[in-house]
DNA sequence: TGCTAAGTGGAGACCCTTGTCCACTTAGTC
DNA sequence: GACTAAGTGGACAAGGGTCTCCACTTAGCA
């Protein structure tokens, strides 16, 4: 599917268009979400007019680049609900998202990060998480999952992971797959120490958080999205 | 104790530096390492020629500002050492140090992060981390630590840590006990089930990581201040 | 009180981003 | 081959960061 955003190109057009979305997944994954335009203009060949003007801003570039990941994520979840071994299927669909942010350093943030415009996305996102929460009652239901596992956990163990591979650079693979393995180890219904209360956020609540030191795509200067007031007045016109 | 950086100052430069620091001190923990030296200043009610006659950079002043803290985080360890029972020890240092660092969205990075300048707090770090090992091998040696946890794992809790923090705003603290509390509860002994390898990074390994994504206090754009050139050739003059 | 070295604030240099503008080039059609 | 709409690149505007410079103010002492 070579995104529906190429049809009616001129022939060169899309293939710079094509070797554009190439260079951003390559370089958004070696480095991150924060390479500037302009180098992924300037690997790609082209200037950064040309690059504006299949991608009006950085965020939509983005959101392409990873909108078949994002895909891939939402049938992870479809194959572990298919497993007849709900737990199976859970640690396999665990495993994978996990592995998959850690290869790619700019899909965890994209994934955690808001993308208040790509609605297309956004949903995707949801259904995978609304496939997940079923996963989980299915998991408890046949007694392997421990029964105070939160949904939301889920939240918890992204934000988790992402931390790692932000942190370990070249060992990220390596340190997330411990990681993960850690707090499934943890997840089992064996498990019967009792745990303090789940965090009340949802990824959906982390998304919107006017805070998200995660860096999404959005960087300093972007624009006022509705504030809840978490702190004090703090009055100043500030940053 | 007042800093030793404040000796011979006249006195309203005295009170106007710890004005300083005590703000930087407060904004730091609200928003993390990236706020501007000018809304510093702003607050502390100084300009910003004052703030860098004080501190020449912005990394000399998140040393100062945390000095104590990471002072509290070797002390914390300390008393782990002393504590008669190695794994209640073990426990209560790391939740002490991760609910620091969810306490404040300024310190874990700061944790994390490399100060090149700041050999004093590197010592500091660095002795806590040995004293951490030690740790590690007495609770071992009284059969509650798992036989493989690695000494490392520290730094991939630290990181995952690090991340919950980053991304839960105002849950920071619940979210941050849930995920140690989760951790805690699969570095016991009793959890037998095998491990991938640990990443072989400690945390020293980590903290001159040239793609440091968890952003240390230099920023991207900041002025030429002499690099130590850690990385490859890298040929294209990017980013 | 008056002197002076220490201290100060604000303008601005300099760098890095994202995104726009416009004169030029070129693919594709006749 | 010539025409034209589509496509292009590089300069530049706008805005945000760190850090510097320098004319002015003021604490502290005699």
């Amino acid at each position: 599917m070579p995104a529906e955003g190429a049809v009616g190109l001129r022939a060169d057009a899309r293939q710079n268009r094509d070797r554009i979305v190439e260079v951003a997944r390559r370089l958004f994954a070696d480095r991150g979400l924060d390479v500037p335009m302009a180098a992924i203009a300037r690997h790609a060949g082209v200037g950064v007019a040309t690059l504006y003007r299949r991608f009006p801003t950085k965020e939509a570039l983005v959101t392409e680049v990873f909108a078949d990941q994002f895909e891939a994520c939402v049938s992870v979840v479809d194959d572990a609900l298919a497993d007849p071994d709900p737990w199976r299927g859970f640690c396999t669909a665990i495993e994978k998202i996990c592995g998959m942010q850690a290869a790619d350093r700019g899909f965890g943030t994209a994934f955690v990060a808001a993308f208040p415009e790509a609605v297309e996305i956004e949903r995707e996102r949801d259904r995978a998480i609304q496939a997940f929460a079923e996963l989980t009652r299915r998991a408890k239901a046949a007694g392997r999952l421990r029964a105070d596992f939160s949904p939301d956990d889920l939240a918890l163990l992204l934000m988790a992971n992402c931390g790692v591979v932000a942190g370990s650079a070249g060992e990220a693979g390596v340190a997330s797959r411990r990681l993960v393995a850690y707090l499934l180890g943890s997840f089992r219904a064996e498990q019967a120490d009792p745990l303090p209360p789940p965090a009340r956020l949802s990824l959906h609540d982390v998304l919107d958080s006017p805070t998200s030191a995660t860096r999404p795509v959005r960087r300093a200067g972007a624009g006022p999205t509705a504030h809840q007031g978490t702190t004090a007045p703090q009055g100043t016109g500030d940053r």
